[in-house]
RNA sequence: GGUUCGGUAGCUCAGCUGGAUAGAGCGUCAUCCUUCUAAGAUGAGGGUCAUUGGUUCGAAUCCAAUCCGAAUCACCA
């Protein structure tokens, strides 16, 4: 059990023992001791003192004196400062814990996994991915991740956007200006191929409406007529009824996304085991809604739409079924929670949706429940904010998006930049160089989108690059291969008998032993960068005990042999908690 | 206008279930490689925690009001 914990169970204990009151282990306060008292933790008396009616120095010193009877062998001595409760924790107990802590056990212990499915990526198929994607793909990825190694089974899925008017624009562009041409002909990705054209288009559509504008039309109307407006929307409508050329056309398309795609997922590492396509799914939730209808959850209006009155829930009406008998987005969704929950039956389903859609995923989850659906209390929505330039928003139509292949590559260039420069991995093949680039670049851009908090909009300045030095990727993938070269010099063999902490030493066994209760704590509230912040602390703390204490040239044998396994514990720790970033760490760089 | 979310150092962000003197990184300045990887360490400087009021032993944290910013309130997805 984690020390903490046990503090509070402990406390909640002794105050009952004491004094006959009943409190929750969660009501006690255990914050580590500042540094300038003497202690290592503290429990906070103020909450209790009335309650019980002691002065704090009266409840500190009976609480102290019985909580050192009760944890015998691990608090050592106590002191009171104002209304803290200072206790020592013994030498001892911090000599085992890194005496007893194994590599293979680092994580935490979860005796009720669940089975999560967590969608994310969720693109376009009219254009390329672009920085706000990968802020998507990395969350989903790592929150994934994290799940797993609390214990749980993920099942990752994507839902690809494929079917619309967005599509049509970029295909009606493709059959005006392209001449018959393929990405193959222009040596282009397929995604960035189709994405130009849907660049294209909105040319075009600008132009014609100026061009009607000037001819004496309004704003507004020019808005509608415009050809290549109108060409778009008869495509849908094409597209809808079947027409096979229409239909070709988008499978043809759609085919040079999905290879340009494939390849953006492979580098960056997103993989699912389900992709759904919103061509197969658009229609799905009709019977629902006639369900609803029976249950009286939906009513019909006059013109035969049908709606749900969430006005009772502090929300508005929402259509789910226009009137002329088709669905709306929010019914696909209701449909697609359905399938998605017969298919793997999951205990949960995460969504990583951007936070434009809050209010989507609020009607989505209260339909669901009206509906009684099995999934429906299941539902999450990962919100996570846009990801803006200090200009403002991205836009693909006006252009100015951060290309996520570019991005990328420019991460991976600079990675090769600084380690040539620096030029430790001299005798690397020119494979493990890439490989060792990739991870690097990768590092820095994973690490530097996942350290905020995910429900937070952030600013990205294409001017100034990604950092390589200080709160980044590459500095804790640097402080893991450090470890790996000191390790390699001194081996791993290690036999420990007994010694004193010093302050430093004893710092690196209480942050290594955080470890599992940061895993849940991100887990529970899904969000990855409470584990970045804890990797980038304890990377920290080891780069200072490193500079003030010799490992291989220890003072003892002992102290060598307990460093030894403190940096064993700590590269262990970084790569697993790296992992959950998704972000890999070399042996050398 | 309603709802939701945000406003903390020059910049990017932690801290927010109330607790001791508000923390990091970047940038600035200074120091440290004949000794385990300097993508590192150590130190200095930098703050009316948007504003005002309230709750209390104690407020960046909770409550209210105000100001500023964003999202949303589509028979688009």
């Amino acid at each position: 059990m984690n020390l903490i914990t046990n503090l509070k169970q402990s406390t909640a204990g002794c105050i009952h023992q004491l004094y006959g009151v009943q409190l929750q282990p969660e009501q006690v306060l255990v914050n580590a001791t500042k540094p300038e008292f003497e202690g290592d933790y503290t429990i906070v008396l103020f909450a209790f003192v009335k309650q019980l009616g002691k002065s704090p120095e009266v409840l500190g010193n009976e609480l102290g004196a019985a909580m050192l009877a009760k944890m015998p062998g691990i608090l050592t001595d106590f002191n009171i400062v104002k209304g803290f409760l200072n206790f020592s924790i013994s030498n001892q107990f911090w000599f085992d814990s890194i005496k007893n802590a194994k590599v293979e056990n680092l994580l935490p212990t979860n005796t009720h996994p669940r089975k999560i499915m967590v969608e994310y990526s969720s693109p376009n198929t009219n254009k390329p991915l672009h920085l706000g994607h990968l802020r998507n793909n990395f969350l989903g990825w790592s929150i994934a991740e994290i799940l797993k190694l609390q214990g749980n089974e993920v099942v990752k899925t994507c839902i690809v956007n494929d079917r619309g008017i967005h599509i049509c624009k970029s295909m009606i562009a493709w059959q005006l200006f392209a001449n018959g041409a393929t990405p193959t002909d222009t040596q282009q990705k397929g995604d960035h191929f189709v994405g130009d054209y849907y660049v294209k288009y909105n040319d075009a559509y600008k132009a014609q409406v100026a061009e009607l504008v000037a001819s004496g039309m309004t704003q507004e109307l020019a808005e509608k007529e415009a050809p290549i407006q109108k060409g778009a929307q008869e495509m849908l409508l094409k597209w809808e009824q079947g027409d096979a050329a229409t239909i070709d056309l988008w499978k043809r398309m759609n085919s040079w996304v999905y290879e340009g795609f494939d390849t953006t997922y492979k580098k960056i590492g997103s993989d699912f085991v389900k992709t759904y396509y919103e061509s197969n799914t658009y229609l799905l939730g009709k019977e629902l809604v006639e369900q609803g209808l029976q249950k009286n959850v939906f009513y019909q209006k006059e013109d035969t739409s049908v709606w749900i009155d969430l006005t009772g829930d502090g929300l508005d009406e929402k259509i789910v079924r226009r009137k002329d008998g088709t669905s709306v987005y929010i019914t696909q969704d209701i449909g697609l929670a359905e399938v998605k929950q017969k298919e793997f039956n999951t205990d949960a389903s995460i969504y990583v949706v951007g936070d434009e859609q809050n209010y989507h995923f609020k009607v989505l989850k209260l339909i669901c429940q009206k509906l009684q659906l099995p999934a429906a209390d299941g539902i999450y929505h990962l919100s996570y904010g846009m990801v803006e330039l200090p200009t403002g928003k991205m836009k693909s139509r006006e252009g100015t998006v951060v290309d996520a292949d570019d991005l990328v590559e420019e991460m991976i260039n600079i990675s090769k930049e600084k380690t040539e420069s620096l030029g430790k991995v001299s005798e690397f093949t020119s494979d493990q160089l890439n490989e060792l680039y990739n991870t690097i670049g990768l590092g820095a851009l994973k690490f530097f989108l996942l350290r905020v908090d995910p429900k937070k909009k952030m600013i990205f300045n294409p001017e100034e690059s990604i950092d390589f030095h200080g709160f980044t990727g590459p500095f804790i993938q640097y402080t893991h291969a450090r470890i790996k070269s000191i390790l390699r010099k001194t081996g791993t063999a290690v036999e420990l008998t007994t010694c004193e902490l010093l302050p430093l030493e004893k710092a690196l066994a209480i942050e290594l032993s955080n470890f599992p209760a940061v895993i849940n704590e991100a887990a529970e509230t899904l969000d990855p960068s409470k584990v970045a912040i804890y990797t980038f602390n304890l990377a920290k703390l080891f780069n200072s005990f490193y500079a003030e204490l010799s490992i291989a040239n220890s003072e003892s044998e002992e102290k060598k042999q307990l460093r030894i396994k403190l940096a064993i514990l700590t590269a262990a720790t970084l790569q697993k908690g790296m992992r959950a970033l998704g972000i890999n760490v070399p042996e050398q760089m």
